[in-house]
DNA sequence: CACATGACAATTGTTAACAATTGTACGATA
DNA sequence: TATCGTACAATTGTTAACAATTGTCATGTG
């Protein structure tokens, strides 16, 4: 199933590893359920050997966790699990808006540009699906306008992981009709080209909405 | 070969990956190097599979890279990929710090305390790997005392990397009498607690040099 | 000589069978 | 009854053989 833009064909476990990858970031394989090599293999009709190597790639990526001659498991995210994504998330987010400010081109203005109306338009709805994913969508052209591969990298396994835990909590946005209003500052930032203020902006920007979510997340399990 | 103090018995495919990584890290493989699986099957009496699954763990913690059906080459670090580790780096450290500094322990701050003073004593030596070694030590410890896992591994990927350029430049540091004392004020503001200064110091700490270092290799590769 | 073609060697991609380990259920025993 | 041991089922760990792909080199052709 290779990207319709590209020719070149990818192996089965690197296909399988993305199949799997996207049924669990997206919730439909439920956070802790366990997965078993046979049962995988009769799914998707390779073989122990290729799934082995595509859960070995979602193991590296912090996704499922591994118990010998027992069993892999769709991670779980606790507080402290949340509470290490915010920080993690926080700084990378930070960098990647003072490098974008300072490399900005602009072909990358442009861009910047449009995804920001994009999402004030979908604020102007009530569908929060949408407005989410263009919140991800924004923060992730960010991070490639800094031209940073391995800051992309390392963005992605973190939001890959938020994104289990958001699926796995159903926490609503209290608030979406503000998110877009709530980035103008830091698109100005960067537009302007100044990375001091773009970083401090970013790092603001879902500092108090993650800190909530993590301290009610603390009471909820703190009542177990 | 598992770990002296463990008793659990590690997986092949896991050993087999620590060792070729510290050989990797270490330069003893050299960077660019190409990497055959029957070769590596003879070297160390496992089977392709296993080593695979080696190469593949190495694949993601980008210290290998992988052409389909031609080989596995070790990573060869440039200009770039040294500006990319050097950004990484800066703002993990910062994190790192301000966290250590939020939740230092008495435990902690002894470690701490302990870890500083070794690193300022082999100062006073001529030994310059000892001297690198215990910076690196230093640096780790403080990452270790944020009490945040996932940080620990992006840091230790990031420092890997790192490992690799350094034994393949053979740079050498050049005033390694001063580097205990340019962590005196970033140790100090941890032990009392400062976050916002921890994590400003730590993200200055290794500017300068750093800065130096990348602007040179950019030179030497615009030579080419 | 430049360039297409085809065979072949080298290497990775994939599979299925076998080995090792773990957890569990069941029965023996004090 | 509680506890220990043991056989067994389920599952992963490991291996070796086979399939597919790539690069190369010799060969033929305009």
């Amino acid at each position: 199933m290779p990207a319709s833009s590209t020719i070149s064909k990818q192996s089965f476990d690197v296909q399988t590893a993305n199949i799997l990858r996207e049924m669990i970031v997206s919730g439909s394989l439920e956070a802790g359920s366990r997965l078993t090599e046979a049962k995988l293999t009769e799914q998707f009709h390779v073989s122990r050997g290729t799934i082995r190597a595509a859960l070995q790639k979602l193991h590296n990526e912090g996704l499922v966790s591994q118990v010998p001659y027992t069993g892999w498991h769709v991670i779980a995210i606790d507080a402290q699990d949340a509470w290490e994504l915010h920080n993690l998330r926080r700084v990378l987010d930070g960098l990647a808006a003072r490098l974008a400010a300072e490399n900005l081109k602009p072909e990358g203005a442009q861009q910047l540009e449009a995804a920001y109306q994009h999402l004030c338009k979908l604020c102007e709805t009530d569908d929060a699906k949408a407005i989410a994913n263009a919140d991800f969508e924004l923060h992730k052209l960010i991070v490639s306008l800094s031209g940073h591969r391995r800051l992309q990298e390392h963005y992605k396994l973190t939001e890959q992981q938020i994104r289990v835990f958001i699926a796995s909590c159903d926490s609503e946005f209290s608030d979406y009709r503000n998110i877009g209003h709530r980035h103008a500052a830091l698109v100005q930032a960067i537009l302007s080209g100044d990375g001091d203020a773009a970083e401090r902006l970013a790092k603001e920007h879902n500092a108090t909405q993650g800190d909530a979510l993590i301290s009610s997340l603390r009471q909820t399990e703190l009542q177990k």
